[in-house]
DNA sequence: TTCACACTTGTGACCGTGCACATGCGAGCA
DNA sequence: TGCTCGCATGTGCACGGTCACAAGTGTGAA
């Protein structure tokens, strides 16, 4: 019935300006809504699109103008909630932009494995790239890779202007703090993550300023794995010197694991001992108790680090606004019990 | 000092073949590890491509062969651990072959957006899919879409033959069911996942095969929705009508929000109440008590799903021996506590 | 009437790669 | 010596878009 095509291929341009009786490029200009087409023109070139099921073919677009429209995101431990979220979240408003995403994990985080990934999406010819594995380690990568494309990180390196994000975890960890020093703690343990990631050390920053600020004695504090497996051995050998009254962990994971051990070791949350989190994880207000922790807007985060990628590569895009971290009160954080009315006279 | 290029363009085959002194086809052939080069003439080829930083364009290949070596993932709920840890494991995989992955998220699930996402990846030309988005709904508008590409689902479909993938949610199931009944309890619950779901519904099915088989009677399954927060509300109807010893939740995350439910109402775990959950996510174990769940091989899941593919794809590959879903028992179970021996006389 | 100009459409080359098909060259064999 | 054959390499075109430029049409002003 209607004119099919010889081929088996798909159809391409020319064979729908064939059929709609005009020049492949008249269609070309439909599909990059040239203005000057006379609309009877296009209308007719529409109707043959669809009826042959016609679409673009993204490669010869990408060779013909030089450009993928494509974005890569390096990220490592995309399992867990917060990164998994802030893909999602860049995925939809790429795909929104008319960007593709190609993704590349991480699982171990060596120079080796590191570059490979980053080849594998350089190879993709990705406009531009978003780092979710914000180790040193990575950024050396980059650097001594010398990457032809922008890149923005969902931390601050100093060198991007992403100094929003990252004034966001120092004050949520200063919230953190500063709430747990209002509730009369002063012996505060920090139950830190990894120091080669950018996040973990901007939490332990911001905790440092609050307890200097607060003229308290520090205690060392622990390096994490952000694991609640890790939170919870951190608990157990915490237990053996009872010298603290509060704990703030890095993040829920380890803070959920600490909250395991006390409990196995029967010292009464908040009772005995205050644990704050951070990230607020679903399951943070399903613990017992449910835990304290500084919620964090990972869906914001991914489109403001999209938004400004989209910037570094020169299409301004709309200010999407900061996102905030809060503290979200709960049950694991409570007034220090000990001495309660003595305890001024001991500062 | 090296001859540099004149223009400002990513090199081609055709500068490396220049300053080779051959011809393009040469360096296609070097590229594509052609038998018939002379060692000599590669290792000159190849010092050159080294020297100009040269890098295949993706797109022009994709062109020429007709083909993208892209798969594209379509996933729901991707901030989930599980689905997060399979998608790495496929994103791992296709790398290690070659494939490029592009992900859609699915944040609502509306016919409309996954029509949206699909032809996301339809333009760009992927080779195949997987589905992690195992809603029937998804299915139907795959069959009405009639996208030219073959597709596999972590979950059968019953059309694709990844059943032992869904046999191992059945097993699962039953295994969970059949350590409550063991334990000696006759009146469990299941807390199941939303039914559009194909996961959900073989959990429910392995649940009441092993129901069946125990001739037990049926309590009517509640209908969840995976989060904790569902976890929480259940528990607190189901304590309603205290006529039940055990719940099996066909997730971690609603049963770490029952157990809270049960925690605030002051019911014991597993003295009351006994409780399962289902995937063993890294939070399962720090719970209290422990949760009692099956573990999932998300990894081998992913990587599984992946090998499918291919072999729909027609690029036969090696078989990945199936996951195996195996029962963690921890706190959250034990024998059922109020008429201990005179059990056997209600039956 | 004539010319300029805007609007609409067409022509041909080009992007970087791979394929089909030649071609040159040397070895082996009758 | 001449012929065949296999290896190593080259030539030209196709893939499906976009771009630069040309060209045809109609309208209004001089």
């Amino acid at each position: 019935m209607s004119a099919d095509l010889p081929k088996d291929r798909a159809p391409s341009i020319r064979d729908v300006a064939r059929l709609a009786g005009v020049s492949h490029q008249t269609v070309s200009r439909v599909l990059n809504n040239h203005p000057s087409i006379r609309a009877t023109t296009k209308a007719r070139i529409l109707v043959v699109m669809e009826e042959l099921q016609y679409r673009p073919n993204q490669a010869a677009r990408a060779l013909s103008q030089g450009r993928s429209r494509t974005i890569g995101v390096l990220t490592a431990s995309s399992a867990q909630y917060g990164p998994a979220r802030s893909v999602a979240a860049i995925e939809n408003a790429a795909r929104q932009q008319g960007y593709f995403v190609d993704v590349a994990n991480l699982s171990v985080a060596d120079p080796t494995a590191i570059q490979d990934a980053l080849e594998h999406l350089l190879d993709q010819a990705v406009e531009g790239l978003v780092i979710i594995a914000p180790q040193e380690r990575v950024f050396d990568v980059l650097e001594r890779l010398d990457i032809g494309v922008p890149y923005v990180s969902l931390q601050s390196t100093g060198k991007h202007d992403l100094r929003a994000l990252a004034a966001d975890q120092i004050l949520g960890a200063k919230m953190a703090t500063r709430h747990l020093i209002d509730l009369g703690h002063r012996e505060i343990v920090h139950l830190a993550g990894p120091q080669d990631w950018n996040e973990a050390e901007a939490r332990m920053r911001g905790f440092l300023l609050e307890i200097d600020d607060a003229d308290l004695m520090t205690h060392p504090p622990i390096l994490g794995d952000w694991t609640a497996d890790f939170g919870y051995f951190a608990g157990q050998e915490l237990l053996r010197s009872r010298d603290f009254s509060a704990v703030f962990a890095a993040n829920d994971e380890m803070a959920l694991g600490l909250l395991h051990a006390l409990h196995d070791a029967k010292v009464s949350v908040p009772g005995d001992v205050s644990v704050v989190g951070f990230d607020d994880v679903p399951l943070a207000s399903h613990s017992w108790p449910p835990l304290t922790t500084v919620h964090q807007d990972f869906e914001a985060i991914g489109q403001k680090a999209f938004a400004a990628l989209l910037t570094a590569m020169g299409a301004p895009s709309e200010v999407v606004p900061g996102p905030i971290a809060r503290l979200v009160v709960r049950g694991s954080t409570g007034p220090i019990s000990v001495p309660r009315l003595p305890l001024h006279k001991r500062y």
